[in-house]
DNA sequence: AAAAGTAGCAACCGCAATTTG
DNA sequence: GCAAATTGCGGTTGCTACTTT
């Protein structure tokens, strides 16, 4: 027996929204909440599908939405989180209060695509247009998007290069990072067990390591939204992401190696900022990404 | 001025994930 | 544990406004 419609699709209107259908949806959310979108319409007075309802609200009739022009500012951070993610929308429109992940989807199709076009990158794998071909197969090179895991939020991707597994540590950019605390990035905020996951980014000085054997996660939270409780009660693989962000904040990756039982002749440490300058080591890291 | 082409965006559709009974 | 119901997501469509010919 398949699955019944969602709702009544015969008596339903369809198209544009009119201002009338938007009141009764704005009037019946405000005094009602979000939620239960099956029989909103019917509560409403509306003749409209649940789904329809809900991507109406979300999409536009929320009080929260910033209507307008994107800034530079959220084209890079798109840009960026969109070479980490792919398309995964309503991840990239976590970090971007008060846009939608429809909006930033159609942004992205009509504006910077394009954009990234007249750079001389793919929109699709960030790398230049030309070298695209001759890249993707590399080893070296991994992607997010193409991760085999399956992930529904930032908190936990596994990856593999060359048969080695890698660990990522994501943390909010404290704008001192390169501080030389790689291993770190500590401050009076930062969680300790976030960004001191032992004993992954401990060991990155350790002169003796050997192998690139890495465990890789990711999180992009701004630690000053986590408690110290939230982070002393989860390792870096399990911290939710605060969609509920004020303001847009850049986001700083780091990517080192874990040292597998046995040691490796050297350690890698590779850190980039994902802000709204160009990426940069920090100054444990050498230019080819290996740890000092 | 009219037709054709293009761009932008709201809305829909189908599927997957999650929740509920 | 299972099936149905609900919710959420990403891809796609179609309408409208604007530009070009």
């Amino acid at each position: 027996m398949g699955r019944s419609p969602c709702c009544e699709k015969a008596h339903t209107n369809k198209g544009a929204w009119t201002k009338e259908e938007d009141q009764r949806l704005i009037n019946y959310i405000r005094s009602h909440g979000e939620g239960c979108w099956r029989s909103l319409p019917k509560s409403a007075g509306l003749l409209r599908c649940g789904k329809s309802c809900r991507l109406r609200w979300i999409n536009y009739l929320r009080p929260d939405l910033k209507r307008g022009n994107f800034t530079e500012q959220e084209d890079e951070l798109i840009i960026k989180l969109h070479s980490m993610l792919g398309n995964k929308w309503s991840l990239i429109a976590g970090r971007l209060p008060g846009r939608t992940d429809n909006e930033i989807k159609n942004y992205w199709n009509t504006h910077i695509k394009r954009k990234l076009i007249v750079r001389g990158l793919d929109p699709q794998t960030h790398r230049p247009l030309n070298a695209t071909a001759s890249t993707t197969t590399a080893n070296s090179k991994f992607d997010f998007r193409n991760a085999s895991h399956s992930y529904s939020t930032l908190t936990d991707i596994d990856l593999t290069m060359n048969q080695n597994t890698f660990k990522v540590i994501a943390m909010a950019d404290d704008s001192s990072f390169d501080d030389g605390k790689c291993n770190s990035g500590t401050t009076e905020e930062a969680p300790p067990q976030l960004l001191q996951p032992p004993p992954l980014l401990a060991h990155h000085s350790d002169q003796n390591c050997q192998s690139i054997n890495l465990d890789l996660s990711i999180g992009l939270v701004p630690f000053q939204s986590l408690t110290r409780s939230e982070s002393a009660n989860s390792n870096s693989a399990e911290i939710e992401l605060k969609k509920e962000q004020e303001e847009v904040v850049p986001y700083q990756f780091v990517v080192a190696a874990r040292p597998s039982e046995t040691p490796a002749p050297q350690a890698v440490c590779v850190c980039w900022q994902l802000s709204f300058q160009r990426g940069q080591l920090c100054s444990n890291c050498s230019t080819n990404g290996l740890y000092r």
